[in-house]
This record gives C-alpha cells, structure tokens and sequence, in this order.
DNA sequence: ATAATAGGCAACCAAATGGTTGCATGTCAA
DNA sequence: TTGACATGCAACCATTTGGTTGCCTATTAT
C-alpha cells in the first residue's frame, strides 16, 4: 500500500499512467516521446510504478511492453478514500461548531 | 492536487490523518503521544499535511487544536481515482489477449 | 510572580529521490 | 553479418525529505 502511494506521489509518474490510460501497452519509447526526461529517467519511473504493481510488462522481441493495472488504484479507492468519506459531514460539522466556540 | 498526493505518501502523515479520523481536533501534544518520533518531526508533518488542505488549524489559547478536512481526499477519489475504474474491465481483457499472443 | 506547559524557529544531518551521462547488451533488418 | 534500434546497467550528482537538537516565546496554573 505505502509503494502505491509512494509512487502516486509523482506527477511524472501519474502522468505516465495518464497516458497508458489513454493508450495501453506502449514501449518504453513511446513513452518517452515527448517528455522533458531521459530515457533512463523514465525507465526508473516505470519500474518504480512496476514494484507498485501499478504497471506490468513483458517482453516482445526488443521491446517491452507496458500495462496498466488499476487493481491498486482502485484497492486505494476502496479501503482508503471510502474510510474518510463517511466522516465527512461529522468533520465539518464539528469543524464549525469549534469555530463559533472561538467568539465566545 | 500534487500537494495532496506527495502529503499523502507518508505512512507517519497517513496515520496522522488516522488519529485524527479517530478523534477530531486534538492538540498536537496529543498527536505526538505514542509516536516514535520528536514532536518537531510531527509540526512539520501536520504543516504538509496543512499546506495540502488535508487539516486545519487553529489556535485555543496555548493549544493548537488539530482538524481533519476529508475534502481534497474526496476529490482525489472523484477527480482521479474513478478515471481509472472505468477502464478496469478493458485494460485486464486486453492484457489476457497480449499474454495469449506470447505463445503464438 | 514564577514555574510548568504548549508550541514555534532555526540549524544541522543522513538518506532517499529524481535526474544525468556513458557504455553494454540483445534483437531485428538489410 | 553488420549496423541500427530498443532497452539495461552503473556511477555520479544536486536537491528534497524526514528526522534530530537546542533554544525561544506565549499562555496557564499555583
């Protein structure tokens, strides 16, 4: 979970699954084409999204693959986001309550 | 929207926003109790996760009182995460197809 | 008034991060 | 078979990050 994370936290890296997202299994220069990055830099992005397990890849004569797998994203969504969720209208109201305590 | 996902890839700041889901408005004294960590490295923990939107402050005489705002989280689950359910189905399909074709 | 309490500020440090360059390897096409 | 193409590996670098310690300020309680 904290890999997840840990590699959503780069908008590099959201955006290279941006882009899988419009179109899936490109090649590592594909994926490159025109990012402000080496290629080797991408090359680190990706296999940090692949020890996520947020990208999967194989190999096709010289060229790699890549996958987008939105299992972690949506486990994210799921057992994350959704906790928070319901606390919200408790959090506000609690909130404002607290601030209207401060004129007191 | 990258303030929020960088303030989120801490385990110490996602488990910050726990206690504070746990129990809203604590003090940062309160905060600290139980972590292993200084109470330092938690103000500039609670200050990301400040600058992110994630809590707000403020101050009740010497006390510094903590609250959880759920709304940026919402908003990545809205905004980013449901992108990515859609293609869940088609991504996984397409995936099966390209490993078949490895045994061709 | 004074001591204890809650928090803030700043300097410093080691390790992680995001990037680079240079070179090596494997695969395809002419 | 040889050159071009796709990728991999490793060393290196600057900056950011997560943490520390030491000291200062503001508020409360005795």
């Amino acid at each position: 979970m904290d890999e997840v994370f840990k590699a959503l936290a780069d908008a590099s890296r959201r955006s290279l699954l941006d882009r899988l997202h419009a179109k899936n299994g490109q090649t590592l220069n594909e994926l490159c084409d025109g990012l402000a990055m080496t290629r080797q830099a991408v090359t680190k992005h990706l296999a940090i999204l692949e020890a996520a397990n947020l990208v999967t890849t194989f190999r096709h004569g010289r060229e790699k693959l890549h996958y987008l797998n939105p299992v972690p994203i949506h486990q994210i969504g799921e057992r994350w986001i959704k906790k928070f969720e319901r606390g919200k209208l408790t959090a506000l109201s609690e909130l404002k309550k607290q601030l209207e305590k401060r004129d007191e």
